[in-house]
DNA sequence: AATCGCTTTCAAACCGCTTTGGATGGCGCA
DNA sequence: TGCGCCATCCAAAGCGGTTTGAAAGCGATT
């Protein structure tokens, strides 16, 4: 069923019934109510593939996920910030479509997007330090929106953050009031953005009590549960070991539990441990009584509202860049306690 | 840059010239490279949405990403499990087609994604007992590939699934011979069909060894850390507690593990655990050594395989269904050992 | 009765590609 | 020379909608 035979069936033009349809105003209330009770009878739905064409737009926005080539990590928060988008794009009768790549084919991907005019608009995901891809979308006129920051950019343009930096820095006091000074940072890889904000927030804190961090007591890597583990580790066999651990993720956290009971340890008791927490729904961070103490920001949230900031954005090209920057909260859970004076 | 732009700027018919860059053989030679050469220099890409009106074909495929209401839960293989499908699509110049909705409107998502001619078939995931979809997806004449399989269907139709039965009664038996005998069984929801399956394997090993499954110590739920560790605890809490669990995911095995510990045991020296794990990027069942015992299947590579699967059926339909069976490794780590007599 | 203006409808062009059904011209062969 | 055949190219008709520009119908105004 399509339009010319809706149309024949009706005995109207099809001009007239896709007028009908779209609520233009120059049609018959009579007619319109005949038309659409029509439609819904012979359940017709308009091809989408016609419209994309007649119209222009591709009523569909992207999101390219670059696969790194040597560590082959799909970032973990991804699905959840994918659901949130979706929910809105679904709203809004929007396609979401999914690119996976190798991240060497990230830059071509997006002028492939643009240039055979797949989608309307994409979102940015894990920008990196001075990252190339705002530059290379302005060029290509590709509207946008970043999920984070691109410290390094001189260029104005819309986003989506979680402070970062403010989040560290209140967990890192947090541990320095309970008396923790031998604080370790496991931070996610330092050329990401998030991660430069969060060591930003960690030694702006410590600085603030004059004290300078050891690097010996600061990781950076990939946030899994291993490499969580690993660091931890590392740092619990040093002759002066942290007595308090800043976690990037709830992932890495779990390593970092793992390796101080490995110890002997008790987490909270012996050790304490803030995590960031992006509130995946797979992974929650315990239900009434928190796991442990976090700083949360659901980034579920953050998909749907950057989804809406890019529909925006396509459909009111004039309104100019948007950012938003969210807070995150600070969940007093079990794993942090005043520090023990052995 | 469009075709007719490009056909006169070569003296050429649109005809030649789009003939030319899609290999037809009417063409001569020397105009072919002629044509490409222009088309490379200009930067020329047809347009997506033509293309697909023209040929009616959607080169695209869904994946339908059902949020269930009550617990709102993404499921965590689905990343790997994308990641892996993008990648097959990507090098076939597929689109992927997300579409997240609330379960209730699952089956219209359907509807529209045929009658509006979104895509050419679509990915079902998660399939749970009896699972209404396949039936659907025949009557509106959507080829699809299951992920999984559906006990219930008395239709043939195509699927890849990992052997999980054959999976969970392997590690049942490594349990046994390990000289555990109260074995407990960590499950995923018992309506999912994987589920089932995995039940089903446990509870044939044990009736081989003439041994009946203490219901106690059988949990059905959702595959989170924090329902990992509350079964678990509420187990080893029993007069007579598990010696050893048999676990549906590495994310529920954390919960167990937390609960092992938190009780003063030791994993794998007290109290053995085997998971099952989907070998997820961001969640590695450790490096070189692994953390636990476990039956192992890559459902980045399922992601992969099914993908090729599905695009089989839309391009040679005729072919029929194909069903493909994956086995899952029995991974020895450090987290089980022989039974502890007391 | 002729004109105007408004509502309502329609025919036809268009979006950018594919594909069908010729057209053209050169060549070999009888 | 005439014929058929093949290689090569093209015009035009689609795909299924949207959108422009015009026309038809009709009551109100002059």
């Amino acid at each position: 069923m399509n339009l010319k035979e809706l149309a024949s069936r009706l005995g109207l033009s099809p001009t007239t019934v896709s007028r009908a349809l779209n609520g233009y105003p120059e049609v018959n209330e009579a007619t319109r109510e005949r038309v659409m009770a029509a439609a819904k009878r012979h359940n017709y739905h308009p091809n989408t593939r016609a419209i994309r064409l007649a119209t222009g737009r591709a009523m569909a926005v992207g999101h390219v996920i670059p696969i790194a080539s040597r560590h082959e990590i799909v970032n973990p928060v991804f699905a959840d910030f994918i659901a949130g988008a979706g929910e809105t794009y679904s709203r809004n009768d929007y396609d979401m479509l999914l690119s996976v790549v190798p991240d060497d084919q990230e830059n071509a991907t997006y002028h492939n997007l643009k240039s055979k005019g797949n989608v309307d608009g994409v979102i940015v995901h894990a920008p990196r330090l001075e990252d190339s891809r705002i530059k290379l979308l302005f060029d290509i006129g590709m509207p946008f929106v970043v999920h984070g920051r691109v410290s390094g950019s001189a260029l104005s343009y819309s986003w989506l953050d979680v402070n970062n930096r403010r989040a560290f820095s209140r967990a890192t006091e947090f541990l320095l009031d309970l008396g923790h000074s031998r604080i370790a940072l496991i931070n996610g890889l330092e050329f990401m953005d998030f991660a430069i904000r969060r060591r930003g927030g960690f030694t702006d804190a410590m600085a603030q009590r004059s004290l300078t961090p050891d690097p010996d007591l600061m990781a950076s890597d990939e946030m899994t549960e291993v490499s969580g583990y690993r660091s931890a580790r590392r740092m619990l066999a040093l002759p002066a070991p942290p007595t308090a651990f800043l976690v990037a993720s709830m992932i890495s956290g779990m390593g970092v539990r793992r390796a101080i009971e490995e110890r002997g340890l008790a987490l909270g008791r012996d050790v304490s441990v803030i995590i960031h927490d992006d509130d995946l729904s797979y992974l929650k961070n315990g239900e009434d009584v928190p796991i442990f103490t976090a700083t949360r920001s659901s980034v579920r949230e953050a998909g749907r509202q950057t989804a809406e900031m890019l529909l925006h954005m396509i459909t009111a090209p004039c309104d100019g860049p948007q950012q938003r920057l969210l807070e995150a909260e600070l969940i007093i859970g079990q794993s942090t306690a005043p520090l023990r004076r052995p």
